[in-house]
DNA sequence: AGCACGCCGACT
DNA sequence: GTCGGCGTGCTC
């Protein structure tokens, strides 16, 4: 009897592929093992084991596995079934999900190597120039990898040589698999055995007289001992002695010291913790539990809707704990990892060490290790807290998904598929699990009270602030009349200079919006009016004061900024616009004496470098910090007094649907940052249209009229959440080729969809990284039976394809775009 | 997606 | 004349 496996593999092909293999791999591989196997000419990759049968393929002589990666599935079934809904419903492939539900470190890929060949007579004077410098190289170093191929020659492509030199016989191929994880193993010491003897060590001591650094060494190692019975780390050793590695080194090879090494997790919690009992809740949390709870009985989700600084936490940390006490798993996400800092530390403090972290900012082997640890649902691993990813761990005994700030944008994910939402994706998930699910947030998406208002959620409510405090006073500052009047210093009305002084005499923080990084987003020369464009874009480049530099924001491509306009030579290039940079400068030279920090996505590119600011803030190292979206969400600050939207008109007037329904959010959330305790907090917007109907919603603290009015606006111009969107990208070099292949797809969409098409339209930004794109709109009635329609499109798609002249333009489709 | 094979311009 | 560009087709 033959047996086959069905792999998929991560790669944005529909079909899975069989590869042959032996009865007794068929007895041991399991559905969500991973497999190394042969793929095109000469590569390994990692597929996922999906499927064992006898049915031989037809068409084609199958492929034997390379080897069995896992002994145990590292994913599973409840996994899988996700992972497939993932698939259909965002409309991409199996291995598109797998790509990027599973740790990098699991999908390991083999990479050709060369080597000399050592049996060879070479004779040099038969190789050319580049070949002779790859077997020059090969005579110093065992192995070369085709990258350092490639240095050595300074050429991109180096197929054509190595295949030369494998025919002159001058050098072997080899394709070798990496395992990218690799556990952690702490170094330890231990004095050698023979001196268990007393007399022995009294001898080792006495030899040791002529040594005092190392006699130093073994005197702390008897002191590390003394302290407790632990195994004692060589870091520790080397701090205890104040002495070098090297110290200990020639201990260790004089065979005095012994050295051995012990497996360890990267990521440990250690102190204290108090009991989650211990946690009183008001009245209104009180109350809100119940009906969350009242929600789960009727197997719904719950929507949490509690006003900025209500104690959401609290009520979460509540339903954990039920949710731990009967024995499952709870997962807790956030829509950013800056949030993510702050929220451990809470959750540490009442669950300790059964806390997890799972977000994009841990390295591939942190990541593998708490895969693991769910999978084998490890006590350190009952709770994960992460960014959206942290969905697609191993859980086996789900019992509770929180999302918090469910209102966010960045829980969709846009680039690579799958183009999931993290919070409809969560719904999904614990359904499967047959887990509760909590969406909270202080603005909830339009979408989501829709859900709660036609009962499809479970609904609880908390409308008053944690401790009596009152919600913040705001005020709208009309910067229009001000700048008429020429009453504005830079970007600072004076009532807002007024507020930051008063502010700062009380010894309090403060902290400005700026819904913009960089400095100027527009540099145009007063002469000839040339404004600087990306080469690869159509944009402007934005000015960036620290590095003096031009930037793209779309491509990362950078240029120093030049002295004298670029087109006609004259040095009068004014700066336009205004971002966080330019904030920070001017505050250097209205309030001098001030500390004024930054935070956005400049400021927070390493590990730890939303940490650093946030604690920095927290410690009142600074007194100002200016910041855009990051600020606004979820960050809780105690002394921040005052908070300040500089400019709440270019969020307004964003050409897209949701541009209402956003401003209110960030604005009501970044209102929400002020005054946590119990000093009334103050929050000022300045506009040039204060009248703006969200800015007043926005100053009542008016969600159910925001709701209302958007709501009726999504219904006359049928936007979600009335109709689904698929938004079809198209992208070509070629700007003919995109138009007329846009128009031929949009055409044969409208055959089978009619006036449920709209476009195909230039997107705002209609060329980035030199693509052209084009972008068509579907709206789909919610009643249309979504399978039925995604297969029509799939049909269309394929005719598409099917056209050799459109084979280069890339289709990209996002399923509930927002 | 990679990565091969295959056909056209700019250099030794 | 070759080298190297990238356009098309396939991967069990």
């Amino acid at each position: 009897m033959e047996y086959f496996l069905d792999v998929v593999l991560p790669i944005p092909l529909e079909k899975l592929f069989t590869y042959k293999i032996t009865s007794d791999e068929a007895d041991f591989i399991q559905a969500g093992m991973r497999v190394a196997v042969p793929f095109g000419k000469s590569k390994i990759y990692t597929g996922l084991a999906y499927r064992i049968h006898e049915e031989a393929p037809q068409a084609y002589e199958a492929k034997e596995i390379f080897q069995i990666l896992d002994e145990q599935p590292v994913v599973t079934a409840i996994q899988l079934k996700h992972w497939h809904w993932l698939a259909d419903y965002y409309m991409c492939t199996l291995g598109e999900v797998i790509r990027s539900a599973l740790p990098t470190a699991f999908l390991l890929e083999s990479e050709t190597l060369v080597l000399p060949n050592k049996n060879a007579e070479v004779d040099e004077m038969e190789l050319k120039d580049d070949e002779f410098l790859v077997y020059e190289a090969l005579q110093h170093q065992s192995a070369l990898k085709i990258s350092e191929v490639c240095d050595i020659v300074d050429r991109k492509n180096v197929l054509k040589l190595i295949n030369t030199l494998v025919y002159k016989g001058v050098i072997l191929q080899k394709e070798e698999l990496y395992e990218q994880y690799k556990p952690k193993m702490v170094r330890y010491v231990k004095l050698s055995d023979q001196y268990e003897d007393e007399a022995q060590l009294a001898d080792l001591l006495n030899e040791l007289t002529r040594a005092p650094k190392q006699s130093q060494v073994v005197l702390s190692l008897f002191q590390l001992k003394a302290k407790n019975s632990k195994p004692i780390p060589i870091s520790d050793l080397e701090k205890e002695s104040g002495s070098s590695k090297a110290v200990i080194k020639a201990l260790i090879d004089k065979n005095v010291l012994e050295e051995y090494h012990i497996r360890k997790d990267r990521v440990e919690f250690e102190g204290d913790s108090e009991d989650a009992k211990t946690i009183n809740l008001n009245e209104h949390q009180a109350k809100a539990l119940e009906d969350i709870n009242q929600g789960f009985e009727e197997d719904k989700p719950v929507l949490l809707h509690g006003v900025t600084s209500a104690g959401k936490t609290e009520v979460y940390v509540k339903l954990i704990q039920k949710c731990l006490e009967e024995g499952r798993q709870a997962l807790y996400l956030l829509p950013e990892i800056a949030l993510t800092s702050q929220l451990i530390n809470r959750l540490q403090h009442y669950f300790g060490e059964q806390v997890s972290v799972y977000h994009s900012k841990y390295s591939i082997h942190e990541r593998v290790e708490v895969w693991n640890n769910v999978l084998k649902n490890e006590g350190k691993a009952q709770i994960v807290i992460g960014a959206r990813s942290s969905l697609f761990l191993p859980f086996s005994n789900l019992g509770l998904v929180v999302v918090d700030e469910e209102h966010e944008n960045s829980f969709k994910q846009f680039d690579p598929a799958p183009r999931y939402h993290a919070r409809d994706a969560a719904v999904v998930l614990a359904a499967l699990h047959k887990a509760n699910i909590i969406l909270g947030s202080a603005t909830p998406s339009i979408e989501s009270m829709y859900n709660a208002r036609t009962d499809k959620y479970g609904y609880a409510t908390i409308k008053y602030r944690y401790g009596d405090v009152l919600m913040p006073e705001i005020n709208l500052v009309d910067i229009k009349e001000a700048t008429r009047k020429k009453k504005m210093k830079g970007h600072f009305s004076e009532t807002l200079i007024k507020a930051i002084t008063e502010a700062l005499e009380e010894g309090e923080q403060i902290i400005l919006f700026q819904n913009r990084r960089g400095f100027a987003p527009v540099v145009e020369c007063t002469t000839c009016g040339h404004v600087a464009q990306c080469p690869n874009c159509d944009v402007s480049l934005t000015f960036h004061q620290h590095r003096n530099q031009l930037r793209c924001h779309y491509c990362g491509y950078h240029m120093a900024l030049q002295q004298a306009c670029l087109a006609c030579g004259s040095n009068t290039l004014d700066k336009k616009g205004f971002g966080t940079e330019q904030i920070q400068e001017e505050l250097g030279q209205l309030f001098p004496e001030i500390k004024v920090g930054r935070m956005d996505l400049d400021t927070t590119r390493g590990k730890y470098a939303y940490e650093k600011i946030i604690s920095a803030f927290e410690n009142q190292e600074m007194d100002i910090l200016v910041g855009t979206q990051m600020v606004t969400k979820g960050l809780d600050f105690r002394n921040v007094s005052l908070v300040g939207i500089m400019n709440a008109d270019s969020m307004l007037n964003f050409p897209d649907y949701r541009a209402h329904e956003r401003s209110f959010q960030m604005l009501t959330q970044v209102a929400g940052r002020a005054g946590r305790t119990q000093k009334r907090g103050k929050v000022l917007i300045q506009s040039y249209n204060p009248y703006h109907q969200i800015l007043q919603q926005v100053t009542t603290n008016n969600y159910d009229k925001m709701f209302e009015e958007q709501f009726y606006e999504r219904e006359q111009f049928k936007y979600p959440p009335l109709v689904r969107l698929i938004k079809i990208t198209l992208k070509d070099k070629d700007y003919n080729k995109l138009n007329e292949a846009s128009d031929w797809l949009a055409g044969s969409l409208r055959n089978v969809l009619g006036n449920q098409i709209l476009g195909p339209e230039y997107p705002p930004v209609a060329r980035i990284r030199r693509d052209y794109l084009k972008n068509i709109l579907i709206k789909l009635p919610r009643k249309q039976p979504l399978a039925q329609t995604k297969n029509s499109i799939k049909r269309i798609e394929k005719s598409f394809n099917a056209i050799s002249k459109y084979k280069s333009v890339r289709l990209v489709y996002n399923v509930d775009h927002i």
